[in-house]
This record gives structure tokens, sequence and C-alpha cells, in this order.
DNA sequence: TAGTTGTTCTGTGCCAACTAGAACAAGCAG
DNA sequence: CTGCTTGTTCTAGTTGGCACAGAACAACTA
């Protein structure tokens, strides 16, 4: 349950928190029916506000990631039998082809970006 | 040369600017040497700020994607004999492995920002 | 009942993004 | 050389998102 913060990224602090918990949870490092620190108390060992974990919990059950109920925090999801497997295959393996092309992070991430507005708008 | 600027999008207009040309760049709609517009041109076209649209070209620049020299304007850079086949292959499979999951556009994003960011950290 | 925890509200300060206008310097074409 | 084009630099104002702060409230747990 160890989530890092970086105060002087040009990400928001909440948008850290979340890329964090949803790729922990995808991963399966957070299985269905964890539950998460409070906020108050996550936001205390962050050393960031109370308002910006909250904001950051409330996006992740915007898409399902968490659920959240007063008294009882914010609890990992169950998501199904979908197999992830495939996704991060193919993520490894295109971080590998930008690698040995020495691709910018920030190109490799635009043509995602780009590929997957493309295919939303079908 | 129709690049689209959604200024309702969270997405920085100048940044929604630099990907568009990136990706027009790597997959080869702007062969090395294609002259873009000049950038009041474009400010005009686009119906955004002269400043925004300089932003956009100086990032391109620093990424090494044009070349810009005042009263040329803004050239489109050759870089090497790289072929970035591999590299949209890897992004076409990861598209599709996402969407054949239902997930989200912001986690597919999510879980590819966190590989480069990990690679990165090595 | 008492404590925990998310929800909602008001307000403040800061900074990035965008816009605007102007002057300047380097390159191009006549 | 002259005039035009184009990027560079500067100042300045507005807007909106982000983070912080304090408080009261509602639902849930033990």
């Amino acid at each position: 349950m160890l989530f890092r913060i970086d105060p002087s990224s040009v990400e928001p602090l909440f948008q850290q928190l979340v890329d964090q918990v949803r790729v922990a949870a995808l991963r399966g490092d957070l299985p269905p029916g964890t539950r998460l620190p409070a906020a108050r108390a996550l936001a205390a060992s962050l050393e960031i506000n109370l308002h910006t974990v909250l904001h950051a919990y409330q996006v992740l059950r915007d898409e399902g990631v968490v659920e959240l109920r007063r008294g009882r925090g914010a609890v990992v999801v169950d998501r199904g039998t979908a197999d992830l497997a495939p996704v991060h295959d193919a993520v490894a393996g295109l971080v590998a082809a930008a690698r040995a092309l020495g691709l910018a992070p920030g190109a490799t991430l635009g043509l995602v970006k780009d590929a997957l507005a493309t295919e939303e708008a079908r």
C-alpha cells in the first residue's frame, strides 16, 4: 500500500494517485475487496490535502475501479473474470519497440493517445 | 495539412497541436522537408493565438521533430532511417487488446504511462 | 451510543494556459 | 538594397484548474 506522490511533478497530485491505484488494481497488486486507506489517513501520510485524496477517490469511483461508502472507505471493485494478460503483454511490447528506436516517451504516449482517440471516434 | 483543434477539450490547445503534428510526422504523412504553415497563418486558420502556435512549434523543436528558422518557418526534420513500423504495430495491438477487454482509454493510457515511467527510472 | 469515513459547502491562493499588442532580428525574393 | 515574411522576445491581462483550509453533515461500523 505504498503510494508515492511527487509534488514537483507537472502531473496533478490527484492524477498521480489515480494512476497508481488504477495500475495497482489492474495488475492485481490490489485484489478485489482490498480496502484502501481512509482519505484522511492517506492525506496525512502523503502530506497532501484531504480534498485532493477525495478527488482521486471519486475519479476512481467514476471509472469503476473502487466503491465508496461512508464509514467503510474505498474498496477495490471485483471486475468480472477479465484476464488482463494480453494488455500487459501488449504494453510491454510497445515499450520495448519504442525503446529500441529511441522514441521519446512523449512521442510514444502521443501515438497511443491518438490511436485511442481515433478508435473512440468510431 | 489539416489540423483540428477542440477548444472544449481538457487537453491544452498547444498540446493538441503538438500531438497531431508529431503523429503526422512519425506516420510519414509529413515527410522530412515538409514546411508547416507559418505560425501566424496557422493561428488564424485555427482561430487561436499566435503565441499558442509558437509554443507548440517550440515544443516540437525541443523534441527534434521540426526545425525553426526565421523567414523560413517550421520544417519537418529528417530523422535517420529508423523504421517505425514495429511501434505502429505494437500500438495497434495494444489498442485492440484494450478494446477487447472494454478497458477505459484512461486506464490504457495509465498503464502505458506507468510502464514508460518505470522504464525511464532505470 | 460513539467513532469512523465519505459528502458537501465556502473561501482562498497559486500557477499554467490562453489571449493580446508590440517591437525586434534573421532570412527570402524582388 | 528594399520590402516582405517569419520566428523571437517582452509585457500584461484574464480565465480556469489545482491544491489547500476549515467546517458541518450523513451514513456506516463497532
